[in-house]
DNA sequence: GTCGGCCATAAGCGATGCTTGGGGGGTGGA
DNA sequence: TCCACCCCCCAAGCATCGCTTATGGCCGAC
């Protein structure tokens, strides 16, 4: 139909086929396999070129609406290649939204200002059950060693999270190991970070009198810093919010989280997508 | 793009197949493709089926647009074919637009009530222009022996016009042969019916006188009843009208005239002249 | 764990669709 | 009037396209 609009346009079959850069014949042919199927001739072939029938002319409206889509069909989806336009959904932890998206989400627009990214904060499996459903396209999850990856999404590594202990002011030094804070009542946060403080406190030989449970890393701290608890927070909570009284130390055998971006296979494809996942893997670098 | 659409509808790639009768990889190496050329994925492949992505719902819109032209297309083409619609034009001599032409339209109004037929009254000579210009499709002519026939054009006979010979009333009887006449004045039509009398003329061995010229056959009767001159005109002029004084004799030495429909070559495939050229071979079966 | 649905890949082969070569037809100029 | 050019169609050859069958991976459900 667009071969027959381009002879429409230029007259005669000669001159569409050389504005086509085909041959004459293979215009020709085109034509009348255009013409069987419509049931009648399109054009009629005269003396230097051809003329529109009835037929033509209508099916020349058509055709020339249709192009147009094509056109702006092509031109839409170009402007989503090339990130003029699109949109990507994240779904992100608490801690990871106040710290690794937003840089990622800044320097995104500073090179794609056209792509729109919607946040949804939740915590982790909330977020997977997003992303199986398709209604957010990447998930921004921590992991400890004991939560087994899941299957059937991809998982992009985006580098380890070290899990520090948090104490309150003025306490007798720094504990050498976990083993010597069996005796305080703790704060915990969500089931998996429960599990974590539990699994590494049972390898130290005891089970932590758990007398708070909150996620928020600021109510979390604020409970500390009164001397109420003891607690664990990864490194990117302490980064969002430090508590000004409330005291960090490193211990190895807190051992870390892992902090992934999970997506369904095959999205990473979508430019928005890609250029999202590209800033938040560029916001925080692999450890 | 259709195939596309099929798909997004479908919700699946093998549901997409089963809808258009095909096999699940045909569909989905047109899909390839189709993502190949639009520089991106347009749906993500998942359990249960397809979801689109924001490229692949873009494109739905356009290709849905496509698809209601495509239909519109092939409805209005299918009404042009079958003659619910559609439109030809006609030029016609005067005598013939007076006899064959109404009864052929109205035939064809009869069967085929949706078409519209334009009629151009005019002379042979400048019929023949205006089917060479595409002004007309089919133009009804008449010609005499001495006359060419036009090439380049495609002519369709409709029947022997015989010439007839006009007296006016309450003469001395019939004459047996033209030469009878070689001392009346005539009344002579366009030129080439003038040709042909003068052609019949001299094979009776005469020159006719000619008086007065017209080619108005009822000014030419009107002429003869008033006994002015004596004149020939075809039997078709006679019966559109018949002046009620004028005496009208067979002559076979006026032979007769040809009357042809005479078109570009081709142009008989579009539905609507060819219903036109149709009703005119029937309603002037060829003698 | 197994089954069933979904999708991708690979190989085979018929059909589509391009090309070149030749001929008919019409027009304009020598 | 004839020739030359341009237009179009037709026929044959052949590469490519595009559909098919067959197979395997992946995922979810029973």
């Amino acid at each position: 139909m667009l071969i027959f609009r381009t002879v429409a346009r230029a007259g005669s079959i000669s001159a569409g086929a050389r504005a086509l850069g085909w041959t004459q014949p293979a215009v020709s042919q085109h034509l009348q396999a255009l013409e069987r199927e419509a049931g009648g001739p399109l054009l009629v072939r005269g003396a230097g070129g051809v003329d529109l029938t009835e037929a033509g002319r209508r099916l020349l409206v058509h055709a020339d609406a249709v192009a147009a889509h094509l056109d702006a069909a092509g031109a839409e989806l170009d402007d989503l290649a090339e990130l003029r336009g699109g949109s990507a959904r994240l779904a992100a932890f608490p801690s990871g939204s106040a710290v690794v998206v937003p840089a990622a989400l800044a320097a995104l627009a500073a090179e794609a200002p056209d792509v729109e990214v919607g946040l949804v904060e939740c915590e982790p499996p909330e977020a997977i059950g997003l992303v199986r459903s398709g209604s957010v396209d990447l998930a921004l999850v921590f992991g400890y060693e004991e939560d087994r990856a899941e299957e059937s999404l991809v998982a992009v590594p985006l580098g380890d999270d070290p899990v520090r202990l948090v104490l309150p002011p003025g306490g007798p030094g720094v504990p050498r190991s976990l083993a010597e804070l069996a005796d305080e009542p703790w704060v915990a946060g969500c089931e998996r970070c429960r599990g974590h403080l539990v699994a590494c406190a049972g390898r130290s030989g005891f089970a932590p009198r758990v007398r708070h449970v909150t996620d928020d890393y600021v109510v979390v701290q604020a409970l500390v810093a009164r001397g109420l608890a003891v607690a664990v927070l990864p490194e990117t909570a302490l980064t969002a919010f430090r508590h000004p009284d409330v005291r960090v130390a490193e211990l190895p055998e807190l051992g870390s989280r892992r902090i992934d971006v999970l997506h369904r296979r095959g999205i990473e494809r979508v430019p928005a997508v890609a250029a999202l996942l590209g800033a938040l893997r560029h916001a925080r670098p692999p450890a």
